[in-house]
DNA sequence: ATTAGGG
DNA sequence: CCCTAAT
């Protein structure tokens, strides 16, 4: 992909052919798989992809230099490596200071923390700008934390290409929004109030179980010894300490896995469900293999979406056969933790079967993850597991519930997740159908690619959002809940400036024929919400505070700015047809005004009908 | 079938 | 996001 990318962005402005795209992602994928690996072990660490050489030892391979990991987290080669490509480049290291000292566990594994944050896109468009130019880009986020940068992000509409397709626009606004590079925003300072901000450092402290910390390094040793089944001579008591609770997390609680997101840390979302493995890569090679990707969500998620709730949807292949397996149990009988005990008892997943329950019979079509569980209450007819072997001879380890059929489903068959839609003759769901066929064997092989393709394709063509979620605390449950990724937002936008509101079908079909899921209602809606925030967003200085608080995706100010013009030449509901926008007043009190008046529209609506 | 609007 | 009423 790399090469690929690099010589696509040579020419300028980067148009794929969507076919040529596949070809290209496909190459991709095998790359960014075999990197993936590579990541847990040392730079040297064979690929597994080709000669499955890679051994055990580089899963526990000592801690190496932080610039080593992160940059093989980038997957970067030392060739490819901008040399301003440093520690102090990664917001996560901005943000978080010294890190060596201040996330004690996770020092050794900055690669993993990156992962598990769950606004997986941001190592994304870091990568993306990677790839592209060799320079570490922010992601869109930082626009709104920088007004000045984030003005260069929207242009005034003239700008905007409009008569390209929805394609070359993505394009356009993404280069103007990405390519940002970090080195213009010298002061990072602003950098840790990112919304996005990588690492919640706080807290990880914290979950280290008090009881390794009082641990001697000997006894931490033995500790290892006894998980991991072999003797390691780093006497650093941080990483053992991390090492051990690691494999702890992952003896303890398999089907769950990361449990860092206990500690307040978030995970990445695993909507696939399933990782790539080289099919010869011995069995206790996968274990292990599987046991670290699942936990720290090394498997790529869907980033953007979801908060936290995917941590249950880690699935790793039979863990519970391969945890008992793979690893030695440690005794905690000696140090019964208040974690492993609170662990053993969250396993049980009866939430999981109330929600399934009730999700069967209110008769949803979206599917949920089944948490794996070395117990399963779930009856076996319900829960199902599979190995597959997909057609280049590799391993397809996944696991899938259908909480509405209750039997097994294809994989394939349900990879297209969202709303079935009940009549989807309108839009191009044939070509879709395909297309989703050809995600589907490459998101066997990697699912993390998958997402970087549909992204760079026509985002979201197959995501994987729309998954039955919950919140244990609030209960709520948003079906399908696909979060709308700024691609999306500006697809939005620009379909209304083109087709003015209310014309949602238009708008849907014309720019978002390559995402399904997103009906002409869901349209509307997001304009509504867009205008809310809009709205909502002059009154607020702080908008950055605001959007944390609200644990939305951040849409950069410019675009709600535009949002707020659109809305003023494009009152929100075609008000009698006729009305005019009344932009007489000036653009600020009109601005705001770009809901009272979709408020008003709708009290005279009401007022004719009654 | 599509849109507006409420929940 | 879901549902419904209105068109």
């Amino acid at each position: 992909m790399l090469e690929v990318e690099n010589d696509a962005s040579k020419g300028g402005t980067a148009k794929y052919g969507e076919k040529d795209n596949w070809a290209e992602q496909s190459i991709g994928v095998d790359q960014l798989t075999f990197k993936l690996v590579q990541v847990e072990g040392d730079r040297t660490c064979i690929p597994a992809l080709e000669d499955e050489a890679m051994e055990v030892e580089h899963l526990l391979a000592e801690p190496q230099s932080e610039e080593d990991l992160i940059v093989d987290v980038m997957h970067l080669n030392s060739e490819n490596t901008n040399p301003r490509l440093g520690n102090e480049d990664f917001p996560c290291e901005v943000g978080c200071g010294n890190p060596k000292k201040d996330f004690g566990m996770l020092d050794s594994d900055d690669a993993h923390v990156v992962k598990q944050e769950p606004k997986y896109e941001y190592v994304e468009n870091m990568m993306q700008g990677i790839e592209e130019e060799g320079i570490l880009h922010l992601p869109y986020s930082l626009s709104s934390v920088c007004p000045d940068l984030s003005d260069i992000g929207f242009p005034e509409s003239s700008e905007m290409d409009y008569a390209s397709e929805n394609m070359s626009f993505m394009r356009n606004f993404g280069s103007e929004c990405q390519t940002i590079s970090i080195e213009r925003e010298e002061d990072a300072g602003e950098m840790s109030h990112l919304p996005n901000a990588i690492i919640p450092c706080e807290g990880t402290s914290d979950c280290a179980p008090s009881f390794l910390d009082n641990m001697s390094t000997d006894e931490l040793h033995d500790a290892f010894r006894s998980m991991f089944g072999r003797d390691t001579c780093v006497m650093d008591k941080q990483w053992l300490k991390h090492r051990v609770l690691f494999g702890l997390q992952n003896h303890t609680e398999v089907g769950y896995a990361s449990s860092l997101l206990e500690c307040g840390l978030s995970s990445v979302e695993n909507d696939d469900d399933m990782i790539w493995i080289p099919k010869n890569v011995p069995e206790e090679i996968c274990i292990p293999l599987t046991n670290i990707f699942g936990s720290s969500a090394l498997v790529v998620g869907t980033g953007a979406g979801k908060e936290r709730h995917s941590c249950e949807d880690v699935a790793v292949a039979n863990i519970s056969k391969v945890g008992k397996a793979g690893f030695e149990p440690l005794n905690l009988e000696e140090r019964p933790s208040a974690l492993t005990a609170t662990k053993r008892l969250r396993k049980p997943t009866r939430r999981y079967i109330e929600e399934t329950s009730e999700m069967i019979s209110r008769g949803c079509n979206e599917r949920a993850k089944a948490p794996i569980d070395s117990a399963p209450i779930v009856s076996s007819r319900d829960k199902l597991s599979h190995v597959k072997t997909d057609n280049r001879g590799g391993q397809v380890v996944y696991q899938e519930y259908s909480p509405r059929s209750g039997i097994q489903v294809p994989n394939s068959l349900q990879f297209r997740r969202g709303r079935p839609k009940k009549n989807s003759s309108l839009m191009g769901s044939k070509i879709l159908g395909s297309k989703e066929d050809m995600i589907f064997s490459v998101a066997c092989q990697a699912t993390c690619a998958s997402r970087l393709a549909r992204d760079e394709l026509q985002d979201g063509l197959s995501d994987d959002c729309a998954t039955a979620t919950r919140n244990e605390k609030s209960g709520i449950r948003r079906k399908h809940h696909r979060l709308w990724t700024l691609s999306e937002v500006m697809k939005l936008v620009e379909g209304v400036s083109r087709y003015g509101v209310g014309r949602w079908t238009e708008i849907k079909r014309l720019l978002f024929s390559s995402s399904a899921y997103r009906t002409s209602v869901d349209l509307k809606d997001k304009w509504r919400n867009l205008l809310r925030a809009s709205g909502a967003q002059l009154h607020n200085r702080n908008q950055v505070e605001l959007q944390k608080k609200h644990m939305s995706l951040p849409i950069p100010q410019s675009v709600l700015r535009r949002v707020k013009e659109l809305s003023i030449i494009h009152p929100y509901p075609r008000e009698r047809k006729s009305r005019p926008p009344l932009v007489s007043s000036s653009p600020v009190s009109a601005c705001s005004n770009g809901i009272s008046i979709s408020r008003s529209g709708r009290i005279v609506h009401k007022q004719i009908s009654t």
